[in-house]
DNA sequence: GCCAACGTTGGC
DNA sequence: GCCAACGTTGGC
């Protein structure tokens, strides 16, 4: 089992799509970051997804959702009406890859940014670092089990 | 809306 | 392979 976190504004996917369609299986794309898409491919079925709201009135942690597919090719690279086109990208080398996600659990109250910032534990991740822009995250257990100690 | 930080692109 | 220009992210 590996744990990681996801950022999303939540006007395009936020918890609520999770929570109010539990046993829903939702495609995560449009991920267009080398480094996030190579972390997408390192995850398991099964594994913990934090989820983030970004860019929007309340920042932070808000719930956890699993990994039910692993990665494979995002459809979005090939449609050219949508937003997350790519003309570089073809069948049969895809650049872009998605994920599946199911929810697991809301949080009562959202997990703010300051707050994941007083914590010790996540002074050297690269979420709580200004001017970070990694939409995927890798947490370890410690910082993983530092964050649920605050719900 | 501002702007710093960052990733990507493309000319050389 | 360098690096300036550009576009995007994301907190404030």
């Amino acid at each position: 089992m590996q744990y990681w976190l996801m950022k999303t504004e939540p006007d395009e996917c936020s918890i609520d799509d999770f929570a109010n369609n539990p046993s829903d299986v939702i495609r995560w794309d449009g991920v267009r970051n080398y480094q996030a898409r190579n972390f997408m491919r390192n995850m398991h079925i099964g594994d913990e997804v934090f989820i983030y709201h970004s860019s929007c009135a309340k920042i932070g942690v808000v719930g956890i959702v699993r990994v039910t597919r692993t990665a494979y090719p995002d459809p979005a690279q090939f449609d050219a009406n949508s937003p997350y086109f790519d003309s570089k990208s073809t069948k049969e080398k895809p650049r872009w890859d998605a994920i599946d996600l199911q929810f697991v659990r809301k949080f009562p109250q959202v997990i703010s940014l300051d707050k994941l910032k007083s914590l010790p534990e996540l002074a050297e991740n690269p979420l709580v670092r200004k001017g970070n822009r990694l939409s995927v995250v890798p947490y370890t257990k410690a910082e993983r089990d530092a964050i649920l100690a605050l719900v």
